[in-house]
DNA sequence: TATGCACTTAGAGCCTACTCTAAGGTTTTC
DNA sequence: GAAAACCTTAGAGTAGGCTCTAAGTGCATA
């Protein structure tokens, strides 16, 4: 199966002028050109853009997956490197859970906080050193 | 407890640069300036620029977060608003998450492609075929 | 008293990642 | 054959979030 550029774009939820940025940023080496000169993605590019779309989403700038591909086109010898890069990848994925857990708990805690005070229609004073008591509590442990 | 700019940007991370602007973004309006001008933090200011951290990391543009600000000093009438956008953040970082995921699992493959690949010393069309077989697998269900 | 460090402001500059425009080519459909 | 709906390029513009510089103030220590 063979797409042209709108298609993948509908398809990644992308808009064409970005998919075509990534090409000039050097991010889609392997895309061929049909004979009037737009691009054809076969099934594997489609993949590749997915692959981009994972690392971007996790924080790597394009300019790191520019380099990833690099590696790609340098053959075998890379292979470990190429390794090394997605583990690396793993543990950047790992820390951006851990630190959105801890947001989560923030947030949670605001929620809590917010209800309370919805419930009394204010959040004054004694409100707020109510809550303040709960988070030493849930900081410093119980009691 | 009371910290000085520097102070407040080594604690948490964050240059005096950014802290500054920040406030000329309209993101501190309630730290005070001492005698000679300089910004006094106290430990509610902290907490609140603990924040500002937490709504920016989990996707918040700086505008929205001064929306919130505004909606504090409005008083209790807000109180309902406030509470609605901390529940629309906790979708947002349960969202990120669900999303964290999926990459997770893309990458975890890909560990595991570049392992199998390292082990051979190539990733030439066989290995990539016995990786897609895995692949089209795990997409629609075993066998 | 002078050296050094932390603070101040205003404002310019920078980086990433788009986002859009202009001007034009090709393909398909009526 | 002409209009619609694609595609192309080069290059300018934008948004968000810093990041840094210049020029200066104030406090503290040798």
């Amino acid at each position: 199966m063979r797409y042209s550029i709108g298609q993948v774009a509908k398809k990644l939820g992308l808009t064409t002028h970005t998919i075509r940025y990534y090409d000039k940023e050097g991010l889609l080496p392997f895309v061929r050109k049909g004979s009037s000169g737009a691009r054809v993605f076969e099934e594997d590019d489609v993949d590749w853009l997915i692959i981009v779309e994972c690392l971007k989403g996790t924080g790597m700038p394009l300019k790191e997956i520019r380099t990833y591909i690099q590696l790609c086109q340098q053959g075998d010898t890379t292979l470990q490197k190429r390794l090394e890069m997605f583990k690396k990848q793993k543990e950047e994925i790992e820390k951006q859970m851990r630190i959105l857990k801890q947001y989560m708990e923030k947030i949670d805690f605001k929620i809590a906080y917010y209800g309370d005070a919805v419930e009394h229609g204010t959040d004054d004073i004694y409100i707020r050193n109510k809550w303040l008591a709960k988070e030493r509590e849930r900081l410093f442990g119980h009691k």
